[in-house]
DNA sequence: TGCACAAAAATCGTATGCAATTTATTTTGC
DNA sequence: GCAAAATAAATTGCATACGATTTTTGTGCA
């Protein structure tokens, strides 16, 4: 776990501690340098992040509660290991959202939001790209990225605060079960809805979106693996 | 706060000793009998449920993830106190929401499940005949817990739980901005999905699921009130 | 009386301590 | 040598303690 070399953003004001940590925690699992299953003990985060085990609980009940970390009584906080029906639940929920977000960013969407958009996708399209040790990682944060983004700007803070949680836990079963390389034709389609946004063609703009979370899904092999399931039958 | 006096139920197992305080706070808040924007300390709330403060404190760390709370630096928490344009939130994305959720829910039913669904509307029309202090309330806790039901008939722990946090914030909404007598046409509308579910119609169900929650928004007056809007903009 | 300011009380944020439980290690019996 | 029991270490659940911040109360002064 080396998360110690973190820069320690204070980037989100002067906020709770725990909510800094929470950020820094989630960033690691969604980016895979934690693996699922890894157990999180409250001391162990405690001393990496220079707190107390109080703060650091408070930073994992947060967890828990976003589904990226499991936690059991008495036993501990671990990084969560999500089962293939828990990724379709995912995705069936992405769908009933999402494109509904598309149609709603569609009237809301300002010239400045356009070229934010903009930015963010030739970002994209870079890490694409490039064929480093972490270039998978890049990508499926900067896929996500993109979904957080159009939420943000369909202006429903509860709908946003369900996607950040959507997102956060999709990457997670896109590390956990995608396959390598096909991904890629996400960014061709991101780029379709966002010009489906500038046009103001809600209609397209939704239905752009509800393909692209089928196609993101599509994408996963979502077969039961032996190995895990195995270990845990064992395990229990 | 009168909450001492409630059964302190064990009943969700030997859960977490805060989740039991969760919710008995959060039925005390849906319920209205704590009001929007009273203090919940958490040495008052440890009092009551005789925990430490830490315990109270994770309770209240829950309540306000969940949006029925509002923490304040250092001020503590208080029951949320809902505006208009976050009513506005919750019913937008009830309606992504629910009439998927409907659709889902229409392929999995069983007959035990209508059974489960009769009779809790057969409740639901006797709170609705009653005339006493509380019928209102009864009446409002009835009306959500239908649409609990289906969202646990769906069968998709994510969308249930989105759910859960919508239905409460909605009860909490209906309270605060609901015209009186209304919202009775809401169980004909109930007893009217709960046919479509039966004749495995996903199309009406959905449909009909649409139209209710219109309905429920439409008994609302959303229109900024002077009296708290003016308290507020004169405390800051 | 009304207002500004200071002291006191209440409340929060957080660290730490201790009992209970779980996990790891050693010892015992065969 | 190996499984099972016993012991030791680590970890969690929870209560309590203490400094920091906020809220309330009290007091002097215009």
């Amino acid at each position: 776990m080396n998360i110690a070399d973190q820069i320690y953003s204070a980037d989100s004001a002067n906020q709770d501690r725990a909510q800094a940590i929470r950020d820094n925690l989630r960033d690691a699992i969604v980016d895979r340098r934690l693996a699922p299953g890894t157990k999180l003990s409250e001391g162990e985060v405690g001393m990496l992040f220079d707190v107390s085990r109080t703060v650091a609980r408070a930073a994992l009940q947060m967890l828990s509660f976003e589904g990226l970390v499991r936690t059991e009584r008495n036993r501990g906080a671990f990084v969560a290991n999500p089962s293939p029906e828990e990724a379709r639940q995912v995705f069936a929920s992405r769908r009933l959202i999402e494109p509904g977000i598309a149609i709603a960013a569609c009237e809301r969407i300002t010239t400045t939001d356009i070229a934010i958009f903009s930015a963010q996708l030739d970002d994209e399209g870079r890490f694409m790209a490039e064929r480093g040790p972490n270039a998978r990682r890049s990508e499926i944060k900067a896929s996500g990225d993109f979904h957080l983004l159009l939420a943000s700007v369909a202006g429903n803070a509860i709908l946003q605060r369900f996607m950040e949680e959507l997102v956060a836990r999709s990457s997670l079963v896109i590390a956990l079960y995608g396959r390598s390389g096909v991904s890629s034709c996400g960014h061709n389609e991101h780029l379709r809805i966002l010009d489906a946004l500038e046009h103001k063609n809600p209609g397209l703009a939704s239905e752009l979106m509800l393909h692209h979370i089928d196609h993101i899904e599509a994408d996963l092999d979502l077969r039961v693996r032996a190995g895990p399931a195995l270990k845990e039958a064992l395990n229990f």
